[in-house]
DNA sequence: GGGAATTAGTCGGATATAAAACTGTTTGCA
DNA sequence: TGCAAACAGTTTTATATCCGACTAATTCCC
């Protein structure tokens, strides 16, 4: 009952002991089982939270990644295509560019032309960040190519674009509240 | 400049009108298009958010539908096994079972045999509400498999189900950021 | 039998996210 | 040209989530 404070050690492996009964148990999933939209959930759960272990040891968080990315990729892009491209509300986005422009990461420079936008480009110091967390993501990748497989991998690929695609498809589209 | 506040409709129409550009605006997406846990991550969001319009007239957030599915298919089962059920984070589910408790669809009775946990079940109105969820949850479906198309439906949901065991394989794995 | 370790559930602090309302800028059209 | 509508970004409010720490009950083992 006194429980003085357990190491941190301690404290990970009795989560890990904890969680890696996670499957057994012989739950009853019923008609998830068979279920498109709850196996997509578990699996992308499973493999974002293997690409924050395989980033661990980088000092940015992993949902960081694909904004680092899309900048890189799209010099002088603006806040709202970003988030359209990334598929997550502008509001989201305020805090994150926040955060990344404090550290160094990006610039954001207000558009002549348009004094309401800003177009945002990476720094040197976003560019060696993207390097280190475009390490990590080939690393998962390899990983999850692993267990797809090469034969079935381009099938795959090409069945998560088009649900992306057709399922938003000219619908208004709220954002995830993450369930 | 003044801008009383919009109604709800043509505020609806002006996001509508925002996000049907999502995916033009000629992003270059660089690895990213390639990359499976990127492709999995804009998958998931998609199908949740339409999952999230197929039941918005239900009075019940779609996240709260795979908890009330497991309940009612593995009565008095305990809070943590149905954490792990459902790959949260055991703390999550606190604040949801009380209000699933407060709304009279689930019951959580004290065990005899330990005075610790809770056996959980559906009220009768929790029956009822999980009956009209899967219906939602059928149709959603029906939409999914349209997508997918009924050749290649099984090795597609082969491969979600190995991507979850595989990467949680005798790992920690903490839970989703969110990111 | 009793203390140490484990387990079930809750709580507090932090982050990610969305929706709606807001400010300031630009555009379209009458 | 001037005003209403649209747009870019921010703020506010609310929910979902995790982690670490906590309380209380149980089990392990000497």
């Amino acid at each position: 009952m006194v429980q003085v404070t357990l190491s941190t050690r301690e404290a990970a492996a009795a989560k890990r002991r904890e969680r890696e009964r996670a499957v057994a148990d012989g739950i009853d999933y019923g008609p998830l089982a068979e279920w498109l939209g709850f196996n997509l959930r578990m699996a992308q759960t499973a493999s974002f939270q293997a690409f924050a272990r395989e980033s661990e040891d980088v000092d940015l968080r992993p949902g960081r990644f694909a904004v680092l990315t899309l900048i890189g990729r799209n010099p002088g892009i603006s806040q709202t295509a970003l988030s359209r491209a990334n598929c997550r509300d502008k509001s989201t986005l305020t805090p994150v560019l926040n955060d990344l422009t404090r550290r160094g990461l990006i610039n954001r420079t207000r558009v002549k032309k348009d004094q309401r936008s800003y177009q945002l480009t990476l720094t040197p110091a976003g560019e060696a960040m993207l390097r280190r967390l475009t390490a990590c993501a080939e690393r998962h990748e390899r990983e999850l190519d692993r267990i797809v497989g090469p034969r079935d991998r381009a099938r795959f690929l090409h069945l998560l674009k088009k649900l992306r695609s057709e399922l938003s498809a000219g619908v208004a589209a709220g954002q995830d509240p993450t369930g």
